[in-house]
DNA sequence: CGGGTTCGGCCAACGCTGTTGACAACAGCG
DNA sequence: CGCTGTTGTCAACAGCGTTGGCCGAACCCG
């Protein structure tokens, strides 16, 4: 009697796709994510996706945009420095875990919706510090910069290699010829501390010239 | 008589396969740099190249270790605060023009030895600046971030879409409507600054940073 | 109620990728 | 000379994103 299904035996549309596709990505990674392996997930033709998303670039744009949409309900804006610290903390996570979608987005010419509403959000916190236009714009691109490219990078760094991947790399820089690189050697030990105190250093930092700036600004208008 | 070719038609060696790699990334991007574009530019069959590099991310490493030689040489190190930032801003350049760098180191266990060469000298110069053993490695690591991270997201940024994207993206931010996005739509006209002019200001916050730090390690020990 | 149109899943196929294993030609050596 | 190891060639495999044709079901309109 095909209970449930509204009519035809398993009806597709975008949000069931977008699931397939976390669920893929999930337990596949960033690599494994195929459009065959959705289909696969879906229980349909592979190619029965490309009905409602024009190709694999705009399926990975819609899951982009589902998760920042997911952070910006998450996150109401309050004092500037803690909601760019959210922010920041927030983007890490998604492009550390996704990082197959700074590729995706851009090569998407348009913005997604959600992502405007990050970057008005962004853009309105830092003119709330007292950045002059112009500065606001620089540290816009310099946070969109700093987190989407450290959280790829982290992405693809420790997912490679093996497990441990940090201990054999630290061995390996304490056993180099002391003579040419004391340097390595001395420090080995202290190789590869925790990455989030590594991303946290870099957010206070970013936030410290915010204000930095904006104190030297109104100092100058003195 | 085969002049020049030492007795074969065409004997391979790690030199001249990486120089053709190069070759093809130049002519066809980090994209099109594939095996069996590479066994063309050499005039022979792509596999061939098998038997001097175990696999891509082998020829793509031994490419990188290349470039970064030519880094470490080219820029011999001096006060610290000008050796980082040349060091940052030739390791951009990399990047940059090479993105498939960074997930091929990644996904090497072992670091080469010019990037070993590079660590050594990057560990030194922030010691040199004061540092304590913990937060030169910690500065060390929020710089290869930073570096690499940037630049590998500049690279996907701004080769993929159409040319003269930003302008594209700076008009449909200015068309947003106002009452929602009243940031988006007064900054629209700042945006996409000068990308060097963005990275550079993250450099010299980053050096800032280190000064200040060694500052106050400095005042509190007195 | 009937017929045309559109939607959407399926299937076969194309061109591309990295990579492997068998084969053959050549080099150096005893 | 013959043996052995190196190295280029060839055919092939599995996987990828994507396209076009087919066709049944659903919808719209008279």
């Amino acid at each position: 009697m095909t209970a449930g299904k509204t009519r035809r035996p398993s009806r597709l549309d975008r949000e069931s796709i977008l699931d397939a596709a976390f669920a893929v990505a999930e337990e596949a990674g960033h690599r494994g994510l195929t459009m065959r392996r959705v289909g696969a997930e879906l229980g349909a033709d592979p190619t029965a996706v490309y009905r409602h998303f024009r190709n694999k670039d705009e399926l990975i744009t819609a899951m982009a945009d589902r998760l920042f949409g997911g952070v910006i309900e998450h996150y109401p804006d309050g004092p500037w420095r803690e909601g760019l610290r959210n922010g920041m903390l927030m983007g890490r996570r998604v492009y550390r875990r996704h990082p197959g979608f700074a590729e995706a987005l851009a090569a998407t010419p348009d913005d997604t919706p959600n992502l405007e509403r990050i970057a008005e959000r962004v853009l309105g916190l830092l003119r709330k510090a007292g950045l002059t236009d112009g500065d606001a714009v620089l540290f816009y691109h310099l946070i969109v910069n700093y987190v989407a490219g450290t959280g790829v990078f982290e992405a693809v760094a420790d997912d490679a290699g093996e497990p441990s991947w940090q201990d054999r790399t630290r061995r390996s820089y304490a056993a180099l010829p002391p003579d040419r690189f004391p340097n390595c050697v001395a420090l080995a030990p202290h190789m590869y501390p925790d990455p989030n105190l590594v991303f946290d250093t870099g957010v206070e930092l970013l936030l410290d010239a915010i204000e930095a700036r904006v104190g030297r600004a109104q100092e100058g208008r003195r």
